[in-house]
DNA sequence: TGTACATCAGTGAACGCGCGTTCACTGATGTAC
DNA sequence: TGTACATCAGTGAACGCGCGTTCACTGATGTAC
């Protein structure tokens, strides 16, 4: 029997954060509905039949893949920042934004979950305690700004408004990468003064 | 040669017509994903090889269902309803809502062209230009509603944050479908009035 | 420490499938005279 | 009005492809004694 800990696991252990590596970086380079076991498994520089032994099937790759990738989002979108001071709702709009803009896998990915049912229940499960954790952040967010009462409808409609402006203006016709995000930011400021105004109200 | 509005032309303007509502059909009824052209032609009771002659290929047909559709969404958006006045801002965003909730056919289309790039240019135009006039119907909305500045801003910001209600809480956990439009219509009506606010500030 | 065996990593090839699209063809209908 | 021809609707079968996944197998490594 193999024992908790030893090289072997160790080993098994780095392959499968290798697969996820591979994973991400074809989702950062293809559409999703492009995205292939036989890919993956070429950039991870191994047999596709390989990654069946770490992962019962497609579903499950992809979802750990996200689930690794966007527990790191989670931290960095509102603990205080440099300085040590929380951010505003601004700056976490921005934020937020920004690391979906950056990282665009972890967008491909997670739109693809919110659009697609017949998923297994137990990885529905995973997704959904990602988003509210990420809601509970926006809570606390804006429970520091003051917001009394409705914080979770706040919290709610924040995280669509949010969703909504990198899916409406993903592919907006602009002079290219750099025009688009401004786009995205402007609307996003938009929307966080919305909020910021309401709770100040 | 063939002379314009013979017998001939009509029918093959009914044909067309009854290949997007088998289109349409489809849609309604599975994930954009498995939607095939083998499956829209059975629906239609035809061979798959006769959508050819209708459409260059599956890309086209797919927007042309989605325009045909979402053409009659812009007038019953904007426009006064049975008593003749202009909806509120709360009303605009209940009824775009509800459309693409009730009409799911057009929401997974949508999507599906915001999400993906890839797209004869022509196609894209042909997009565009019904999101064009979608967000000149918020602007004058709001104009009407005594917006000053920065209504393009606003349109766009609400037209996105709408979006985003409907992909964010579409798959979300509830217990029925009743349950997630009405979710989603609270969470619109937060973020309306949010609008309504600034305008009236 | 050495040996026999069990376990597991890893592979190349194949299975079975469904897809978008094209091909070669038939038959109906419109057009020209 | 009748006939020869061109045009076009429509089809069934096939092409070529890529996919997720499984199979039968090899070889390395850990375990038991």
């Amino acid at each position: 029997m193999t024992k908790r800990g030893t090289k072997r696991e160790e080993q098994r252990e780095a392959r499968r954060n290798a697969i996820i590596d591979a994973a991400e970086h074809v989702f950062a380079q293809k559409p999703f509905d492009k995205v292939s076991m036989r890919e993956i498994a070429r950039r991870a520089g191994i047999s596709p039949a390989l990654i069946y032994r770490y992962f019962p099937n497609q579903q499950h790759l992809f979802v750990a893949a996200f689930l690794r990738g966007v527990k790191e989002l989670i931290p960095r979108l509102m603990s205080g920042g440099d300085g040590g001071r929380h951010p505003s709702i601004e700056e976490a709009a921005m934020r937020y934004l920004g690391y979906l803009i950056e990282r665009e896998e972890y967008f491909k990915m997670m739109t693809h979950f919110m659009l697609h049912g017949n998923m297994d229940e137990e990885l529905i499960d995973s997704l959904n305690e990602i988003e509210r954790s990420v809601l509970e952040g926006f809570d606390r967010l804006f429970e520091r700004k003051g917001a009394k009462k409705d914080v979770r409808m706040l919290s709610h409609a924040f995280f669509a408004a949010l969703n909504g402006i990198l899916i409406t203006y993903r592919q907006h016709p602009g002079r290219g990468p750099g025009e688009v995000r401004r786009h995205m930011e402007n609307i996003g400021l938009v929307i966080a003064r919305l909020f910021a105004a309401e709770i100040r109200a």
